[in-house]
RNA sequence: GCGCCCGUAGCUCAGUUGGAUAGAGCAUCGCUUUCCUAAAGCGAAGGUCGCAGGUUCGAAUCCUGCCGGGCGUACCA
């Protein structure tokens, strides 16, 4: 895997400088060599941005270096700054004590970023296709229950991850493995049987549903034959044959189906292969005898399961029940030897709640153990859980057994509908505030939920879920606006980088140093799988712009002037759309 | 009980894998619009990084032990 600072920029006409941190490497490497210190010295060369920016745009702390050349950081880190003389691109290198800080010239960086970024070369462009083959497992809903706000995040992170891994160049199978089977659905079914309605489904599958699942619940607990009653209905459905069970499964597989399309086109979602759980119903039996032949599979309380102790994994884990019938895991099982056959994948990663770590432990353990190549690809994303907020002001999880699920649509329209009201009061003449208010409103509660690190549960909270000042979807999409805004004020085309004074551009220094710090958030999302990282980077760069705006117009400079800015305009707005459509939002031209 | 995760400003969170004076947003207080969208910008105030040890030139970050919260712990997914 590429590291960030490793992928090259385009090369400029009759230039052989590349990126400006490889640069600045290669002269260092040069100088570290110079001074006769041992080969592993190269591997000590890190270059990190500053914790305070005012010290420089790089820093190298030398206490490795310096150990290595047995002398004090501080005197070493003097000796080798003085090595490393001013030339095009590097402007300063001052050693602070143990450390040195290095300036890049301005008109060298903008020229360096503006140019890749409007020549939408890599990073700021799709990079080439690599040999990386990437499965994302996510969204994967029980489509037997109501798509709320739990389902979003998987949902929501699964398309980042997807957009993101496409860009750095990777082949990407974006999977939603509907939960379309097994015990929930046989639940579904059997509620349906006694207290469905047909015209009520037909109206709102999801609501008509909500209700089946949450009164087969209160049912349930009083009449414990209710859950023998759909354990058998499960067995009637698995055994493959075309009876009552089977047509009703299908009727209501359609029906939800088609009401998750709602959601998902709001949230602007789709998926490469929609493949439940049902869908390996043909493929369990190879599976189960695949873990057979490896020998590894046991029988114990008249269940078939596979141990892991020796995975220091206590809990064995369970691959057909002592009823016959399969579970998760067979289906998880099944699907993994699937994706291996078809695509091959390098990773694959399942977007899947932090409360089943265990469950995948168990995957991977039960792979590994049979010796299977594949165990290497698979990847838990874990992510928090949503929290509501009890009468009693404590955070606990939602429970949608006792019925207070907020739908996800709800949500959204509530979103939608605040911000409608912003455009009335604010933008009055917008044209289509309608179409504008569904686009900004859907884009915060995304925004919102990929803006904090996704091992943090979400603190379902409508004040922050409805915020649009500070770090926020809207605030990154105000930034998109006004630039957008100001490209159509000047009323010409934005010139070519070949015909700009970049040294115009060194009181934008802030906006291009965070325009450099792309290619290593995305690089980390993509390695971390943490969109949050792309989230937060499109803040910080929105921040920049904004605050550069403040007090550099573009309209009525000077025509150098202006036409330099012009270009840093255009590049923020197309760095911004870029980083937000890697979080699946698009950027409006007017809001 | 055991395993895993989380604990940073009043609130919600960052902190680029061990580096320099721990940063944002919200809320509070003040300022900025004859000029490209004020959903913005600038400033003030706000901290014993849960607690106690340890590792080393250096710890919010790594190790150990506590405390607090959460999740999981085979016939659900």
């Amino acid at each position: 895997m590429p590291s960030g600072d490793a992928i090259l920029f385009a090369q400029l006409p009759g230039q052989t400088v590349t990126d400006l941190n490889s640069h600045l490497r290669e002269r260092l490497l040069a100088a570290i060599a110079d001074l006769q210190l041992p080969a592993e010295a190269a591997g000590m060369v890190r270059l990190d941005p500053p914790r305070n920016r005012d010290h420089g745009d790089v820093a190298l702390g030398a206490f490795q270096l310096a150990k290595l050349a047995k002398q004090p950081p501080p005197k070493f880190a003097a000796e080798l700054a003085e090595k490393i003389e001013a030339d095009d691109v590097i402007e300063s290198a001052v050693a602070t004590g143990p450390f040195i800080n290095f300036k890049f010239r301005r008109a060298a960086m903008a020229q360096q970023v503006l140019t890749a970024i409007q020549t939408e070369a890599a990073p700021y462009g799709n990079a080439a296709a690599n040999d990386q083959v990437v499965c994302i497992d996510f969204s994967s809903p029980n489509i037997a229950k109501p798509f709320h706000i739990g389902h979003m995040r998987s949902t929501v992170l699964g398309n980042a991850l997807c957009r993101i891994h496409r860009h750095l160049g990777a082949t990407v199978h974006g999977i939603n493995h509907l939960g379309d089977w097994g015990m929930p659905f046989a639940k579904m079914m059997t509620a349906y049987m006694h207290f469905g309605d047909e015209a009520k489904l037909h109206e709102s599958a999801m609501r008509h549903m909500f209700e089946l699942y949450k009164q087969f619940e209160g049912e349930a607990q009083k009449n414990p034959d209710l859950l023998q009653e759909a354990a058998d209905h499960f067995k009637n459905l698995e055994s493959g044959e075309d009876n009552v069970e089977r047509r009703m499964w299908q009727m209501l597989r359609d029906e939800s189906l088609k009401a998750f399309q709602g959601p998902y086109s709001r949230l602007g979602v789709t998926f490469d292969h929609i493949t439940g759980e049902s869908f390996f119903e043909d493929k369990m039996d190879d599976a189960m005898k695949r873990v057979e032949a490896a020998g590894v599979l046991e029988e114990s309380e008249g269940a078939q399961v596979v141990t892991l102790k020796e995975f220091g994994i206590k809990v064995p884990c369970l691959l057909r029940k002592r009823d016959g019938t399969t579970l998760y895991h067979t289906r998880d099982l099944a699907a993994a030897f699937y994706r291996e056959r078809e695509f091959s994948p390098t990773r694959i990663l399942y977007i899947v709640g932090s409360e089943q770590k265990l469950h995948f432990a168990q995957l991977k353990g039960v792979l590994e153990k049979m010796k299977e190549p594949v165990a290497n690809a698979v990847e838990h994303v874990p992510f928090g859980l949503v929290l509501s907020k009890s009468p009693e002001g404590k955070w606990e999880k939602f429970a949608s057994r006792s019925g207070n699920a907020v739908f996800l649509d709800e949500i959204l329209d509530q979103a939608v509908a605040k911000v409608r009201g912003v455009i009335a009061e604010k933008n009055p003449d917008l044209e289509d505030p309608d179409a504008v208010a569904e686009h900004v409103g859907v884009s915060a509660i995304v925004f919102n939920d990929l803006k904090n690190g996704r091992i943090k549960d979400v603190k379902f909270d409508w004040d922050a879920m409805l915020a649009f000042e500070g770090e926020t979807g809207p605030y990154v999409q105000y930034a998109c606006a006004r630039l957008s805004s100001i490209l159509r004020k000047v009323d010409m085309p934005v010139p070519g980088v070949e015909s700009i004074d970049f040294a115009l551009l060194a009181d934008a220094e802030r906006v291009l140093l965070t325009m450099m710090d792309f290619a290593t958030a995305v690089q980390r999302a993509a390695d971390q799988s943490e969109p949050s990282i792309v989230t937060n980077y499109t803040i910080a760069l929105a921040g920049e712009i904004h605050s550069y705006l403040a007090d550099h117009y573009v309209v009525g400079a000077e025509s150098a002037v202006r036409d330099a800015r012009l270009v840093l305009v255009d590049a923020a707005r197309r760095l911004l759309t870029t980083g937000l459509g890697l979080l699946g939002i698009k950027a409006p031209e007017r809001m």
